[in-house]
This record gives C-alpha cells, structure tokens and sequence, in this order.
DNA sequence: TTTGCTGTCGTTTTT
DNA sequence: CGACAGCAAA
C-alpha cells in the first residue's frame, strides 16, 4: 500500500495535472522536500537555495492537504525576524489559517509558552518573569557577592557565561560534571550555579536559558505532559538547525518522538552545515551532522540550486568552503551567468581600504546603482569605524545594522523594572533597578542595609522593606521613600486589573516621577529618552494584558528598524547571515582580523573551519558583484601593525579572480604561499591589471596623499626577486609607519628590523626602504 | 551627587 | 587608542 509520502509524490509525475498550485516553480529537490511529510526530514539548504520557500510552502501543504491544524504545527526558528518572515509568508499561501498557528516562534517564545502552562513543576508561578542579559550579570554578582568570592577576580560576567554554557548544554547544577566546577572561582562554579536558580527561584524568574532547560525538566519528569505535546506536534519544522545548541537539540529529540519513544516522528529540519557561524554561543555542528543518526529512517534532501549568486560568486564560495573538512557536503550550482569575476585588491591601511571602496560605491552609483543595494560586511565592528568616516565624508548615507536594540536600552530597561514590579513585587532585581530611580532619597547603603534584613528573613525586598516599616529601624528620608514607593507599588498593582497596559505604563512612570525626572534632566539624550518612553507606552497600547506585553518586549522586542531605503549597508558578516545584496564588500581579509586570530587560539581547526564558513558565508551574500580587500597595515589597538593577507585568499579560484591591486602588494607573500606569486604575475601583466577601471581609479584616488611611500615601495618590489628580501642583515631601512630601523633576521619575504621607536617588529620587504632612498 | 581619575581590556550576538 | 567600570574625592 502506497504511503502517504508515496501518494504525495505521484503528483509529481506529468501525467497529473491537478498538482497544487503552491508547488509551481518549485524545483525536484523542493517538491520532494514539501512533499515528504512524513518522518524524520533534513532539508540541506545551500545558500540561497530557496530555503525558505521550500519551508513555508512545506507548512502550507501541512495545512491546505489536511494533515495537521494550524494549532497543532511546531515551527520554531532562533530569531524573531526569521518567526515573522515565516509567518508572513505561509499567510500569503494559506491565508486566514496562519493566525491560528500559535506554536510558531522562536525556540525561547515557544518555549516560554510551555513553561507558562506548567510553571508550578519548576518551582515558579505562571507569571514568571524573563530576564535578560543585563539582569543575569547583576544577580550573578550579587551570587558571587554574597558567597564571599573575590570579585575583582570573578567578575558577574564571567560566571553568567560559564552559566550560560551550561544551560546551553542543557545541564542543571547537579548535573554539571563535577570537574566543570573549576571553571571559574576555583571549583566553587556549581555552588554558585545553583544559588544563583535559587534566587531565580524567590524572584520568580527565569533567564533565557532557563526556558529551555525547566521545559526539559519538566518533559522529563511528567511523561503526561510530554506525551500530549508529542501528539500535539505531530509535525515539527525547525529552522536553522545547525545553529541548535545542546538544550535545543534534546528539546527536539523528546517532542520530535512518537509516543512509545521510537525516533522517527515527522521532524522536518532545515539547515547548512557549511553556514554554522555561531559555535561560539553554544550552537553545535554536530546536531546537523549526526541528523541521520539521531532520527532513524531520515531522509536527506539536498537543495542544491542556488538562485541568487553568478556562477563567478559561487566558484569563489565553493573553492573556500571545500577547506573544510567536516562537512556534509553540497555541491552549489546555478543556471545564472558567469557573471563578473570577483575582484581582489591589496591596499596600504585601513583608511585607504575604506576610501577605495566608497570611491567605488560612488562610481557605482554614478552608474545607477541604488545605494541599498550595496553591502559592506566586516569580520569585526571596529572595523567599522574607518567605513562610517569615510562614508560621512563622501557624504554616502549609510545604516548601520545592529548595536543596541530598544529594549536594551537604560529608559526602557527602567520602565520595564517598574512593570515587572507590579506585576511581581518579589521581583529583587527591578526593585533594586529602580528604588532610588528617580531619586528618592533612598541610596545604596539603605539597600544594601535592606538586602541584609531580607536574606536573614529569606524574603524578598519587598516582603522586607513592609516588615521593616513595622519596625522603627528606618529614619527619616529613607522611610518615607520607602514607604511611599510600596504603597504605589501596591496601588498600582490593584489598578492593573482594570487598566489596559498602554494606560497603565503611562500612570505608572507618570506617577513615578519617572518622566519628570527625564523632564528635568539636562542631559543631551534626555529627549531622545522622553520620545523612547511614549513609544514603549504606543507599544503597550498594542497588547491585551500586561503579561503579553512583557513577554512580547523580552522575547520579541526589535531593533529600531528603518528600511534603508538608499543608503549602503554596513554590518559584521554574523548580521548578513540570511541577507542578499547586489553588490557586496568584504573587506579586512587579513590574517588575525578574518580568520580572526582568537578564534584559532581559542579553538584551533575548529575555530578556523568556522572562520571559514564565514567567508563562505560572506561570498554567498552577494548577487552579482563580491570584492573581496585586505591592508597591508592596520591600526590595532592604536598601535600599528603590519598584516598578513588572509589565508582565504589562498583558497580562492585563481581564475575567478580580478586582482585590482598596486602590483606591489603582490611580493607580499609569494615566499610562502604558491597561489601569492601566481596572482603577482597576474597583478605584474598590464593587460590584466594596470587597465582595469578600479586600477585606474585607484591611480587618480590616491592623487599626491600616500602615493610617494607606495610607489617607492613597488619600485623597489619590482626591482628585486619576488619572494626574497633585497636586504641583508643590518641594513638601515625606512617604514611609513615604524619609521628607521635596523635588519636583525631575514626570512623569505619577511624581515625582522628592530625599530628605532616601534620596537623589534616582523614587517614585509614590501614596505620597507633601505634607508638612504627614503632620507 | 557629580566629577574625574585610574585601570583594564579588547570577536562575532540572539533570546 | 578609547570605552567603560569602579572608585575616590569634592
């Protein structure tokens, strides 16, 4: 008897004509990946395959074919962003029946929506809060403070991310591996772990890993209730499984089972090995590469198409990512156009990397291009900061894409304190966020007197502060602050009932004095602040309950956002993930910037196999045009350096690629690496290089500024043998930036000079003149 | 309470 | 170098 898969898939032959309509256009590997509704499923998306296309319309075949009900779908994603598109999207195919798929969402949304339901078996009420990061660091110094560990030595920080990772891995206190405790204040991490899940406990709280972590416990413990889920999830999607940490992974692993725990339920996951970025904060390749293991009888489906780059783009990624070692393995192929070769281009320092780049965003602007189609990612936001001068100096608009979101933000973290004290006076941390803000008169040292009262009472601040009122211990000022400020506390709590959100946010920082306080405040972002606050209470006025509300500003909260419309873009190379441009840049690529020198100390092969999905994943961003750039100096620290160029560039296709470079950049690393004098050569034939449009501008760019230093260095490079240094030891030589310095050791292309005022540094030939020529 | 000094440290970031 | 935290002094 044919399956349903079967069934499903006979549609796909010519002889049926009554196909549905969503699949048209679809490629073989999508059919089949929408089609295959039943058990395990890994869809491997290459980069910009139409990944999501197939995803959305696979949740709409679930629904329009009658195999599950809105409600009844699990489809979980890591950001808010992604949640939305999906949602979108599957609207436009489905229509009215998107509105009924609740458990569509991030893994914490969909999870803090489990947890709500059986709070109560992890030891909080179903009004819990979530806090964040901000709120995690301060308790965990007050955890760290209070068990008497150094913490000058032990900062909150560093315990929150031993915490975090734990979490991540799923682990509660007492499961944590007992040498795992020497993480950090000498063997004591545990202990502190698990006060600081007992403060969570008293305030009511939870931190975000919490909510993956309390819904394991809570599957693990009442089958019951796992079971129902299980029946209820009888289809799961997952987006971006690669980047699933260990906590995620088990998640799936109990709800993705049938009921008698067999592993085959029908768990669709989506994802790109070759894109995982994101090891650092927990995610595990490994998930996705062990898929099929894990879930028995699974079926791979590779997509394999890519519809957004040209076939020049593409080489350049596949050449790179091939590299690496472990990896599933896709071959990318596109119907596109060969398309602009990639351009490569080696440039004195930073600034000028960033002025040749914007004299090319102009030019390409010149030339029609809109400004929104252009991308310019980096490895590392200080690299910023010589795009966003020269880009304001071209008088090239330009948006930023990340930095800090609204609900970071101190106003809104404020207001936010007040809410979440209302609706949970045990809640320590907005208490103390807030007591003396706006000033009351009640400073740290009454606080830290009350904590004191409250830890001896095993209360909260609040419980605290009402009983100390009892009592005649509190004087003047502090007393009435005091007092005045639970009793608001308290009223607004009983007016919260009948007051919409929106008009209780407003009463409560009005009657707080907490817009007064803006209000007189001098400051020159007090505006900005006052104008962030009625947003928040705009926003409030959108929601039903005050619960709704919290939630929605933790968990889904965005950045300010606005469109871009005409301005270029500029973000790290972890913000594009997802994004597409026209035309992208890809500066920096220089060794210990991208790869980045911490990532291989930190992590060796592994980190350096993800530095290099990175580069894969900056290439694939681009459409039509990808030019990849290095210095060959760079300001570190205010120190200057000399840099190396990055290894990837080793690895990219020779012929794919367009070196737009001075040629004398190119002895830079001929000694060593084989491709290095194959693109000299190029960069040395006129007809290749010297003619090409960017050379040219290049030429009139650089004008008078920095040319002299270049160009005696290209004359010198072309003078001697490429690969070997024209010094010898003890020569006296010149560097534009170290100034005069003597040769102390040689080495293929690299000499080591001993610096008059820069130190002994390791410089390349390159830049060095002997120092008669530069006198 | 604000100001200013010193010291530290320095990827990537979502929820 | 420069951001920022923590702390001492006014």
């Amino acid at each position: 008897m044919a399956s349903l898969t079967e069934r499903a898939l006979s549609g796909l032959t010519p002889t049926a004509s009554d196909a549905p309509a969503y699949l048209e256009g679809l490629n073989p590997p999508q059919k089949e990946a929408v089609l295959t509704t039943e058990g395990p499923v890994l869809m491997l998306a290459g980069a910009g395959t139409g990944k999501t296309r197939a995803l959305t319309t696979r949740l709409a075949h679930l629904l329009i074919s009658g195999r599950a009900n809105p409600w009844d779908l699990l489809a979980v994603t890591f950001t808010n962003k992604a949640a939305r598109e999906m949602r979108e999207r599957v609207g436009v195919l489905v229509g009215d029946q998107v509105e009924g798929m609740r458990w569509m969402g991030t893994f914490h949304s969909v999870a803090a929506l489990i947890l709500r339901r059986h709070a109560e078996l992890v030891g909080l009420t179903p009004a819990f809060t979530i806090i964040d990061t901000d709120d995690q660091i301060r308790l965990c110094k007050q955890v760290i403070s209070a068990a008497g560990v150094d913490e000058k030595r032990w900062p909150g920080r560093g315990l929150a991310g031993v915490l975090d990772a734990w979490k991540n891995r799923g682990l509660r206190p007492e499961e944590v591996p007992k040498d795992d405790a020497f993480q950090f204040a000498d063997g004591r991490a545990i202990d502190l772990y698990t006060a600081y899940q007992e403060r969570l406990r008293t305030f009511n709280a939870a931190d975000f890993g919490d909510l993956l972590v309390h819904n394991l416990t809570i599957f693990r413990q009442e089958t019951d209730i796992l079971n129902a889920f299980r029946r209820r999830f009888r289809y799961i999607m997952v987006d971006e499984y690669q980047d699933t940490n260990i906590a995620q992974y088990l998640w799936l692993r109990l709800l993705g089972t049938d009921d008698e725990g067999r592993s085959g339920g029908n768990i669709c996951v989506v994802g790109d090995d070759d894109q995982s970025i994101y090891g650092w904060r927990g995610a595990e390749v490994e998930n996705i590469l062990r898929f099929e293991k894990d879930f028995q009888g699974a079926k791979v489906i590779r997509l394999e198409q890519n519809y957004r780059s040209t076939g020049a783009i593409l080489s350049a990624a596949t050449h790179i990512i091939s590299h690496n070692k472990d990896r599933l393995g896709k071959t990318l192929w596109t119907d596109a156009d060969h398309g602009a070769a990639v351009t490569l281009r080696g440039v004195w320092d930073a600034p000028e990397e960033a002025r040749v780049i914007c004299d090319e965003i102009e030019a390409a602007q010149v030339k029609g291009r809109s400004l929104s189609d252009i991308a310019i990612l980096v490895r590392a936001s200080f690299q910023m900061r010589a795009f966003e001068e020269r880009l304001n100096t071209a008088g090239l608009p330009y948006k930023v894409v990340g930095g800090p979101r609204f609900y970071e933000r101190e106003e809104t973290r404020d207001a936010l304190a007040y809410l979440r004290l209302v609706r949970n006076p045990d809640d320590d941390l907005s208490f103390s966020r807030i007591i003396n803000k706006p000033r009351r008169g009640f400073g740290d040292k009454t606080l830290t007197q009350l904590s004191q009262v409250a830890r001896q009472m095993g209360a909260s601040l609040s419980a605290a502060g009402a009983a100390l009122l009892e009592t005649n211990e509190l004087k003047g000022k502090s007393r009435s602050a005091l007092k005045e400020f639970l009793d608001n506390i308290a009223r607004w709590r009983s007016a919260a009932a009948d007051l919409a959100p929106g008009r209780l946010v407003e009463t409560v920082l009005e009657e707080s004095g907490y817009i007064a306080f803006w209000k007189a405040s001098k400051t020159a972002q007090a505006q900005g602040k006052l104008e962030n606050l009625k947003e928040l209470v705009q926003a409030a006025e959108e929601f039903e309950t005050l619960e709704g509300y919290l939630d929605h500003v933790s968990l889904v909260a965005e950045r300010s956002g606005d469109t871009g419309e005409g301005q270029v873009w500029l973000m790290t190379l972890h913000a594009a993930k997802g994004l597409e441009f026209p035309v992208v840049f890809l500066p920096g690529w220089e060794e210990d910037i991208f790869p980045s020198g911490r990532a291989i100390n930190d992590n060796g092969q592994v980190g350096l196999e993800e530095e290099r999905r990175l580069a894969y994943v900056g290439v694939t961003r681009a459409r039509e045009r990808c030019h990849i750039s290095f210095a060959a100096n760079r300001q570190v620290y205010g120190r200057w350096q000399s840099s190396l160029p990055s290894r990837f560039i080793d690895e990219l296709p020779e012929k794919e690629i367009e070196v737009l470079s001075e040629p004398g950049l190119y002895g830079v690393k001929a000694a060593e690496l084989p491709a290095y004098s194959r693109f000299a050569d190029i960069a040395a034939d006129p007809e290749r290089s010297y003619r090409t449009p960017g050379w040219q501008r290049a030429q009139r760019a650089r004008g008078a500024s920095t040319a002299p230093a270049l160009e005696g260095a290209a004359r010198l490079v072309a003078s001697s043998t490429p690969g070997s240094s024209p010094f010898a030891l003890g020569d006296r030589v010149f560097h534009q930036k170290f100034g005069y310095g003597e040769v102390t050791a040689l080495e293929g292309n690299k000499v080591d000079v001993a610096f008059e005022k820069a130190g002994q540094k390791k410089v390349i030939a390159t830049f060095l003149q002997s120092a008669d020529a530069a006198g």
